[in-house]
DNA sequence: GAGCACTGC
């Protein structure tokens, strides 16, 4: 059995077939009660026979059907995989991790058996395992060495409808892969006969109830299925005008609840930190002046850049007398499930990130408020209906509901396309040419074949290059792939590594808090480096692998929470790091080659990669692309900011108010010509 | 001198 990590010992001993049996067979009998009291259970035989008979099945479940965990059993008991595996996909980790647990529970086996689990830096699965939970990148990775998955006889991808890059890029594979292993006929009769099919797929996609129809049209002839939920009543609430100040407008709410309705924690959806902190600030004054028998108010605040277990309050009970308050971004309408919630209040905002693409090559991201969707509103009304029945309070009218749009714009169209441009181009596919259920804008297309070119992963034949396919094989962005390869050439693949690993992370580094602006400043300063925010994020790694090494696990935390640094960044960088390693050792790239205390090495290498994100200064004060035209400033987080450096590099743009170079570092002006003689000689 | 939803390899 392939096990990186173990499992916490609770979860273990939850698992394993127990030493008494007495108390194994109570527990197991209580499993299979649960398991038979579901919803789905009702319907198990008739669904059974809907997939021996459709080989494109779409389910559309309400939460609490307990589809995602009983199909893939009924599949296996009913013997429809046959001697393969059955693949269910997850946008998320924790979902993958979790439901594989339950599972493995309800089939009285221990995990990594019969049934298993496949996230980044974590797997559970041996040969036997039939039924495994995997995240949805996981998969279109394995892709690159099994075009056909054959491994798999049954695909089911989960939460289709939130179409993820991932699971769109997945479905159209599908799609085409399911063609070529189950044989088909076209209308003039060419063709494979299905009787000839050695390795038949089938493939289950399971979504929520709305716009369902569009996956069975991409499917023609998918069987679509109806599953029904198990949801408590929730009794919406809307607003009879709308709400300017939707922060405002939440606090009174709040307390109209808090004053008006029995006990039960109060959930609060706002777009970001900002928001959060403010809206805490003002419940937290008028809670002094509340009247002495009346419950108190424990604020929660959740949002993604939280340090963590700063957030743990949430999940306990509420203490006496106490009502809890959340206040959440969207982390809690999807990620995370927070138990006791009987009261939902929606602003009806988002934040959304949107990726604008340039036709000269890379783009920028817009970071806006905007409102939200309804199957988003529907989501986050649900929220208040996980325990018992429940009230939302829509801070906006039913005519703005109606209003909103279904459901989001899948992310294929809001996001850079050059990874996984890149990541198809190494399997011999064109984006252009694959058929996907929304195809993306033919600009963001073009802006990545360009940003490809530009870093020598494809030719003007738009054929991939031996450099091209070496990027594809780091798990990064094509950009850091590209820095990583241009270390080799600089001796500085080591601190490439450690800077490119940080930048991966999907945690922040630093932890940011605005009640402790100058605090967090003053202890940034220690790591600030002239060169700029890369060479400042080597320190930090410096200090903290000094730290490490001399210090044990709770020093290690402190230090952290006294630099306001992010250690789960750190730790999940070290994650990457190791990975990027084992991928540099593939490729024959000495991960261990330093450049010591020297600066330039770094840079040029970082330079290679960010050579479409170069501004030079202007008179004014402020920077000018060298590739596009735009105008930009400095962010006001960076070491660089304020310092008038002639010359800079930068990771991303983000447009929020202003148009924001962020990640910013110094570069020679002379390596800017250097690297346009390069280009000029490709 | 100002602010950052969420995933994933």
């Amino acid at each position: 059995m392939k096990t990186r990590k173990p499992l916490p010992k609770k979860q273990n001993n939850a698992l394993s077939p127990v030493s008494s049996p007495s108390v194994a067979s109570s527990k197991q009998i209580a499993l299979q009660e649960q398991r038979s009291k579901l919803p789905i259970a009702k319907g198990k035989d008739a669904l059974i026979r809907e997939f021996q008979e459709h080989d494109v099945t779409v389910l559309l479940g309400e939460t609490g059907s307990g589809k995602t965990t009983q199909i893939p059993q009924y599949l296996l008991e009913s013997g429809i995989a046959r001697g393969g595996m059955i693949a269910v996909t997850q946008p998320r980790k924790v979902a993958a991790t979790s439901l594989a647990i339950r599972v493995a529970a309800e089939q009285n086996v221990t995990l990594g058996t019969s049934v298993g689990y496949s996230v980044r830096f974590d797997e559970r699965f041996s040969s036997e395992t039939r039924i495994k939970y995997m995240t949805d990148g996981m998969i279109v990775r394995e892709l690159m060495s099994d075009p056909l998955l054959s491994k798999y006889s049954v695909v089911i991808v989960d939460e289709a409808h939130e179409r993820s890059l991932r699971t769109d890029l997945l479905i159209a594979n599908l799609k085409t892969i399911q063609r070529q292993r189950n044989g088909f006929r076209d209308v003039k009769g060419k063709g494979k006969d299905k009787a000839d099919a050695p390795n038949p797929l089938k493939i289950i996609i399971m979504s929520a109830t709305l716009d369902a129809e569009k996956f069975g049209q991409f499917f023609s002839g998918a069987k679509i299925l109806y599953v029904q939920g198990r949801q408590h009543p929730v009794k919406i609430y809307h607003s009879s005008q709308g709400q300017i100040d939707y922060v405002d407008a939440a606090m009174r709410t709040f307390y109209q609840i808090h004053t008006d309705y029995p006990p039960g924690d109060v959930l609060i959806f706002l777009p970001g930190q900002e928001d959060i902190e403010s809206l805490e600030r003002t419940i937290e004054m008028y809670a002094k002046q509340l009247p002495q028998d009346s419950l108190s108010v424990l604020i929660c605040p959740m949002y993604a850049a939280q340090a963590a277990g700063q957030n743990s309050k949430v999940f306990l009970p509420a203490p006496p007398k106490t009502r809890k308050c959340i206040l959440a971004t969207n982390i809690a309408e999807t990620s995370i499930t927070i138990p006791g919630v009987k009261y939902v209040i929606d602003t009806g905002k988002c934040k959304e990130k949107r990726y604008l693409a340039r036709n000269t090559g890379g783009g920028l991201d817009t970071l806006l408020t905007r409102d939200i969707t309804q199957s988003s509103a529907m989501q986050r009304a649900g929220r208040a209906g996980r325990e018992g029945s429940g009230h939302c309070f829509r801070l906006y009218t039913e005519n703005a509901f109606k209003a909103m749009p279904l459901s989001a714009e899948p992310e294929i169209m809001r996001c850079s396309l050059s990874s996984s441009l890149l990541q198809l181009k190494c399997i011999g596919q064109d984006l252009e040419k694959l058929e996907l259920m929304d195809q993306p804008a033919e600009e963001s297309m073009k802006s990545s074949l360009i940003v490809l070119f530009l870093l020598g992963a494809l030719n003007r034949e738009k054929e991939i290059t031996t450099v091209g396919r070496q990027m594809a094989s780091f798990p990064l962005e094509p950009v850091y792939g590209r820095a990583i390869i241009a270390s080799k050439d600089y001796d500085c693949t080591h601190e490439v590594l450690d800077i490119v690993s940080v930048l991966s992370a999907s945690s922040k580094l630093f932890v940011e808090s605005f009640e402790q602006r100058d605090a967090v400043s003053e202890a940034r300063k220690k790591f600030r480096h002239v060169c700029g925010d890369h060479l400042t994020i080597l320190n930090v790694v410096k200090a903290y692998q000094e730290i490490a090494q001399s210090e044990g696990k709770s020093n290690r935390k402190e230090w952290c929470r006294r630099h306001f640094l992010n250690e789960r960044a750190l730790l999940e960088a070290s994650d990457i790091r190791d990975q990027l390693r084992q991928t540099c050792q593939r490729l024959g790239i000495d991960h261990s080659v330093s450049c010591g205390d020297k600066e330039d090495p770094i840079i040029f290498s970082l330079g290679h990669g960010l050579a479409m994100n170069i501004a030079l200064l202007q008179p004014d004060g402020t920077y000018k692309q060298t590739i596009g035209q735009s105008i930009v400033k400095i962010h006001p987080s960076s070491a660089l900011c304020d310092k008038k450096t002639p010359a800079i590099i930068y990771d991303e743009l983000v447009y929020t108010n202003q148009i924001y170079a962020r990640g910013v570092s110094r570069i020679p002006k002379s390596f800017i010509i250097t690297l346009g003689a390069l280009k000029q000689q490709s």
